[in-house]
DNA sequence: ACGATATAG
DNA sequence: TGTTCTATATCGT
């Protein structure tokens, strides 16, 4: 018998946990629950709420040629995302159309709902996806509440949004769901089980019902909502009642002999390519595989692939492994099939990994036109630098080491287009220059130096030949490390390492030479330990 | 670290 | 289909 047994402490109580991990005896884990939120055609309600006058008008978004998103009632009178400009002025003559390339304004609504979510959620447990999609993870807060019910009068409810202030909260009517839920809903139960997934996710209904809300009336915007026990769940099951409403996965989650669990029911109706981690790449391997043809546009559920013979973790490995998939994708895929994902809430990180500007262009063929396009982009990137990485008192929070240029070619006229998707985009990168970190120089001389110093160099790398036709140009920085001090205290572990890079990197005058590594004798650069080899061999050819 | 691929909104 | 302007994760090297 190898019965462990250990106290630990909850929320203030002493309790007693008897079991093993990972055996047949331990019971199982709660479920966690997620809330998942989509604010309504974002761009659009970024200037709804700016200028309301246009909520009752029909509004598009415009970037280059095309409509990036619009509002409900243009989309009434038949615009959609993604539709050329000149489609959407001869559908719809009276749309107002409004300029959305410089992303600045959306970044910046973004961050403020993402804060003041993270600001309700116990333990900030909320992670960002894109500009317009948070997951919640709400587990403690929902656990608290249900043990808060008064089961005698489930129909006078209080939410506690605050575990020390008792007066903070919300009235609710916790003998009903707040919205919808899948599948519609049935009568509830006479005595409902206190302890249930069932009441777990009811409750959570209400904590969703009450976060829309409050973004609705303090900030103006509307949100989707869904409310599962996963990641994959709630963002699947929240698309059900687009715009402005909610859905809840009912339980049971688990199948029996005799019937599927609501899980299986929700998702195999689904398209695969719909599902969540299955992109285009995907979606198309598996149809190739359940109908044998190569370019098949039938429809393929979630049901036809997890129900064809011989499917299986380990033919799903077969499907979609190969070059540029992740290892163990197989089972991941089967357990995704089933509604089974395990994947943790992120906390949105203090920095970005990456910062990058792009810009698309209809023509791009002569070399003084690619200068003056990347001086451009190299001010909008030095910029972007200064408000996302410098602190209040003009500090760097963080030191980009690598700077990265991408283009796209214009496809040759008559080249294959639907045949198979490629990325199409090609990338070189060079260190990162110290100078660009001082904040005294103007950012139009630092953009000139940039260009000249380092990124003309990566352009000749990537286009050595004389003719070229470009239809697009990205600039980024990557590879940030954090200034010393300004990393939290995390784990004791951490300690000495932070210690030693303390030494390295000089605090305030970072400069020319970036890190203190091995030195490259060839070409000066410092070379990590672990790419030494790769690195001779760019010298070597 | 580099350069590419895949996925996401 | 890709059109836009990003961002993250992961692969082989």
């Amino acid at each position: 018998m190898d019965i462990d047994s250990q106290f630990s402490t909850v929320l203030g109580r002493t309790s007693i946990f008897i079991g093993t991990r990972s055996s047949p005896n331990t019971p199982a884990m709660a479920q966690n629950i997620i809330l998942h939120l989509d604010y309504d055609c974002f761009y659009a309600s970024v200037f709804e709420v700016e200028q309301p006058a246009l909520r009752s008008l029909p509004l598009a978004v415009q970037q280059k040629q095309i409509v990036v998103t619009c509002n409900y009632e243009a989309r009434r009178r038949g615009l959609h995302k993604l539709q050329l400009i000149k489609d959407a002025k001869r559908i719809c003559p009276d749309v107002v159309i409004v300029l959305g390339e410089d992303l600045t304004k959306f970044r910046n609504a973004s961050k403020e709902l993402y804060l003041l979510v993270r600001a309700l959620v116990w333990g900030g447990r909320v992670e960002k996806l894109g500009f317009d999609e948070l997951f919640l993870d709400v587990t403690e807060m929902i656990d608290y509440n249900v043990e808060m019910l008064n089961p005698n009068d489930l129909a006078h409810s209080f939410f506690h949004l605050d575990r020390q202030d008792p007066t903070e909260g919300f009235i609710y009517d916790a003998s009903q769901f707040c919205g919808s839920t899948f599948p519609v809903t049935e009568v509830a139960p006479a005595t409902p089980d206190l302890s249930s997934l069932g009441m777990r996710l009811l409750v959570a209904s209400h904590l969703q019902g009450h976060i829309r809300s409050k973004l609705e009336h303090q900030i103006g915007f509307t949100a989707t909502g869904g409310i599962s026990t996963s990641k994959l769940l709630a963002k699947l099951v929240g698309s059900v009642h687009k715009p402005n409403g909610q859905t809840t996965l009912l339980p049971p989650y688990e199948s029996t002999p005799e019937e599927d669990s609501n899980v299986l029911k929700f998702l195999d109706e689904h398209e695969i390519r719909k599902i969540p981690g299955i992109g285009s790449r995907m979606a198309q391997k598996l149809r190739t595989h359940l109908t044998g043809k190569e370019d098949s546009d039938e429809k393929v559920t979630v049901r036809d692939v997890r129900l064809f013979p011989g499917m299986g973790p380990a033919s799903l490995e077969k499907i979609l492994g190969g070059p540029g998939s992740a290892k163990g994708i197989g089972s991941k895929m089967w357990n995704v099939l089933h509604g089974v994902d395990t994947s943790e809430i992120l906390e949105g990180r203090d920095l970005p990994t990456q910062i990058s500007i792009e810009d698309s262009y209809g023509r791009l063929d002569t070399l003084e036109a690619v200068r003056r396009e990347l001086v451009v982009l190299s001010r909008s990137l030095i910029r972007r630098m200064r408000t996302d990485l410098v602190d209040e008192t003009s500090r760097w929070r963080a030191h980009p080491r690598t700077l990265r240029l991408s283009t796209r070619p214009r496809p040759p006229p008559g080249s294959e287009t639907g045949r198979t998707y490629q990325s199409n985009r090609i990338s070189r990168s060079v260190p990162l220059p110290g100078f660009v970190f001082h904040l005294e120089e103007h950012v139009d001389a630092l953009a000139e130096r940039l260009v000249q110093e380092s990124v003309l160099s990566m352009f000749r790398r990537l286009h050595p030949d004389k003719s070229w036709n470009l239809s697009l140009l990205n600039l980024a920085v990557t590879n940030l490390v954090e200034s010393a001090g300004e990393q939290q205290s995390r784990d004791i572990g951490k300690m000495f390492q932070q210690q030693v890079e303390a030494e390295v990197d000089v605090s305030d005058e970072w400069d020319d030479e970036p890190l203190a590594s091995l030195d490259c004798v060839l070409c000066g650069y410092p070379i990590p330990l672990f790419a030494i080899e790769a690195h001779q061999m760019y010298h070597a050819q």
